[in-house]
DNA sequence: GGCTTATTCAACCAAACGGTTGACGATGAC
DNA sequence: GTCATCGTCAACCGTTTGGTTGAATAAGCC
């Protein structure tokens, strides 16, 4: 997994890290604490923490016996801004001929929202290929 | 895969699907000129779309003997919104003694509708588990 | 009809995932 | 010291994933 889209993504594409991650939401947690509520053994918990930890989605800090688990939602800022690369523009419905012919007709600055129509292209958000 | 985050968030961890959705950013595509930049088979590409569409993220219309691929921008932006779930919120660097002293100074009903502290409890963002 | 192109299907493979169990090192309590 | 608790490690298991190849389906071209 070399970008860390990869690690992000594939961490929240879990119901039980999505849960996880909700209930550090609230609070800062030890992982016995964690996984109570789940039907499931502490050791999966762990391997599920570990995931969310490899992936910067928490942080992991043991003070005497116990572990605990710190939300960092910095991780998912850099997802959310990916993401937000696809949202922020006025949705392609338009096939290539109407495309075109939209071009050529429309004046090139036509701020609808204020933002460029479908220029993402220059943040180019994917990365890698 | 019972939640819809499940697959889309499944599907955007592969910097192959990403790297797709950010072509079909610029422009509708067929499935053999998706395939065209990746050093891999036409069936591997296929399968990929077929993730992708499963996920609502693009859709696929058949035209003649050309499949098209559109970007469908809605179903990234439901996930994006679970994300700011975490991301709109100030960030917990409290320890246990800290937020126990902050519940213990605070107005305890505080209704946090709008503002801070993160509760994104009465949405339930994770869903299942 | 027959060739070419576009795309998927089916079978297969290695690797990763998500879970279990049992053993184990650390740490705190008595 | 002894015991219980916290958490991880290691081995295992079944399923899923991401890729391959080759055959098959579908549509346009000549």
């Amino acid at each position: 997994m070399s970008d860390a889209l990869d690690t992000v993504f594939a961490a929240l594409a879990d119901p039980t890290r999505r849960a996880i991650l909700a209930m550090l939401l609230e609070d800062d947690m030890a992982v016995t604490d964690v996984a109570d509520p789940f039907d499931m053994s502490l050791a999966a918990i762990s391997k599920h923490l570990a995931i969310l930890s490899r992936a910067g989605l928490i942080s992991q800090e043991k003070r005497g016996r116990v572990k605990w688990c710190k939300l960092e939602p910095d991780a998912l800022r850099e997802a959310s801004v990916w993401m937000q690369g696809f949202g922020q523009f006025e949705p392609v419905h338009l096939d290539a001929f109407e495309r075109f012919l939209a071009q050529e007709l429309s004046v090139p600055d036509t701020p609808d929202t204020g933002t460029e129509s479908g220029t993402g292209t220059d943040t180019d958000p994917a990365g890698s290929a």
